[in-house]
DNA sequence: TTACTACCCTATAGTTTTAGTAGATTTTTA
DNA sequence: TAAAAATCTACTAAAACTATAGGGTAGTAA
């Protein structure tokens, strides 16, 4: 299952993405445009700015804003950043590896094997699509 | 991430499987052979029969068996009995619809369009591999 | 009848998720 | 300089979920 941490982190990344200019959004404003809850939000976009997809200004006229152009971003680094590992098992992620406690051999388990090509299969989608693709209804 | 529960379930059905015969086997022997806690494999297995894929024997001799033959098992319903859901969010769920809170249209939501590629993607391979095809170990 | 084994119910420690609360910090404006 | 506007930070907490353990029941075979 999709967090909602990671739902509401590409939501708020596709409305800033959709607006005509780069012009600072204030947290509010995403909050109440997306249906989501202001503190929480908040949160999120401090994450997405620590991992350099946004830019913040302070004060009066401040908020957040994109720092780089929608399609040069990948779904893969945002689904990592907010999601964590793309893979549904730790011993077939490429970015989060990690060995199964159980599991003697892992070229001969049948759960890797089958979520390794279901990892691929998810990899091939999330490479293939940027934020700008997520502005384009349809497809 | 996928659940010990659906990775304990597919491992200890795999084990089954694999046997020349369809004898009952111990609980106790497939938890020893997989690693897995006997008690947690108990409840799993008990799933299983419940849902029409094990037969059960009480008494000396008993155990579990397979039911169906493992090439007439597809990974979609082991799936959705043990982890539940096979998409990443419930408005793109097949068995398991539910409407997001948030969301005023789906048809034009960024996760919703996003996701559904996904899932489909996932369905495609779940659907193309039966309980027999894990039992190979490469490809 | 005795040993064996699945069946069933309950509890629980631990983790993750999804926030809410309270205030500090920085910038702009008057 | 003071007030207002906004982000930033840390702490807390409820709720849900996960993985497991314990102990008793019931059916089956020798």
């Amino acid at each position: 299952m999709l967090s909602k941490k990671t739902k509401y982190g590409i939501k708020a990344l596709t409305y800033l993405a959709g607006l005509h200019d780069r012009e600072p959004v204030q947290i509010a404003e995403i909050a109440k445009h997306e249906n989501i809850s202001q503190k929480f939000l908040e949160s999120i976009l401090l994450t997405l700015r620590r991992n350099g997809f946004l830019g913040s200004k302070k004060g009066k006229g401040g908020g957040y804003y994109l720092i780089k152009e929608p399609h040069d971003i990948p779904m893969t680094a945002i689904m990592r950043i907010l999601e964590g590992p793309i893979a549904m098992v730790p011993c077939v992620s490429l970015n989060f590896y990690e060995k199964c406690d159980d599991c003697p051999d892992e070229t001969t388990c049948p759960v890797h094997n089958l979520m390794l090509k279901v990892r691929d299969s998810a990899l091939k989608i999330y490479r293939n699509t940027t934020l700008a693709d997520l502005l384009y209804k349809d497809t």
